[in-house]
DNA sequence: AAACACAAGTTGGCTTACTAACTATTGATT
DNA sequence: AATCAATAGTTAGTAAGCCAACTTGTGTTT
């Protein structure tokens, strides 16, 4: 290989590896009797941290777009996780929050998140973590002009 | 931070950086006309470099699951690109082969594909591509018991 | 005040992912 | 030879991603 850009490897590894972190946790979820997807748990994850956060916010948080969002909301508010409370300032807007269950969904779920990121990093080192983020913020900024 | 596994920094950015990847390959194949996404690009690729290749392997070889393949291959079929042949020796398998339209397709955006890559990895080097590669086969591999 | 562009969300269409259930064929078992 | 388990692929349902078109509401301009 002249130059590692070169092989379709790395594009390849990083689709795997997502893969491979979202059919595990989902499939502990599964295990554990949570009813909820991944990209649910995603949003719920950042309300909890966010409350009364907009659809919009919500959004370009997780990087996803907006009738994605409108969707995952819809069915977690049908499972009676979450509201939407129509905004006092401006009438296009929701501000979203967890209802009790949800943030009793919140509080179960998130130590088996935790243990399943401790279990993917393993024993790779701080300074592992610094060349990951590098590479990865790199390749990102390369496609962001 | 404690340690590196208690952000949720990790997952995100994979997640991020995947999508953007996927978004400007999706958006170059649009502006260069090709009409094709990019997991249709993913299995012309394949099949181009092994022809008469069975719907399982492709899966395998894309980590794809089978119905998934089955009807990527159901467009490509549609569109000209791609012929199913029953197989000879295993009625219940198909070999793929690329039609000429596909072969075409093939040579003319491989060169796109590959500038995109060569964009996307810049001014790495080759000593990041080796934390790369370990950084990321170590997180599957801490997934895969 | 009326017209305008813009912003927040929603809806619809198409594509891909995952699971489960299904058909058809093959290969092994007895 | 008949049965049975496993394999290749398909179909159906639900979830999520992307784009484009749409509705409603806001803010600015004139």
């Amino acid at each position: 290989m002249t130059h590692p850009s070169d092989s379709r490897a790395y594009f390849f590894k990083i689709d795997t590896t997502i893969k491979k972190i979202r059919n595990v946790l989902q499939k502990r979820f599964n295990e554990a009797g949570f009813d909820l997807t991944v990209d649910q748990w995603v949003l719920i994850d950042h309300v909890a941290r966010n409350e009364g956060i907009s659809q919009n916010t919500l959004a370009e948080l997780t990087t996803k777009d907006a009738p994605t969002v409108t969707r995952i909301l819809d069915l977690l508010v049908k499972k009676d996780l979450v509201e939407r409370r129509m905004s006092e300032e401006d009438r296009r807007k929701f501000n979203i929050y967890l209802k009790p269950e949800g943030q009793k969904t919140f509080e179960t779920v998130l130590p088996v998140v935790k243990e399943i990121r401790r279990q993917g990093w393993g024993q790779l080192s701080e300074e592992d973590y610094g060349h990951f983020v590098r590479i990865m913020d790199s390749i990102y900024q390369n496609f962001s002009d």
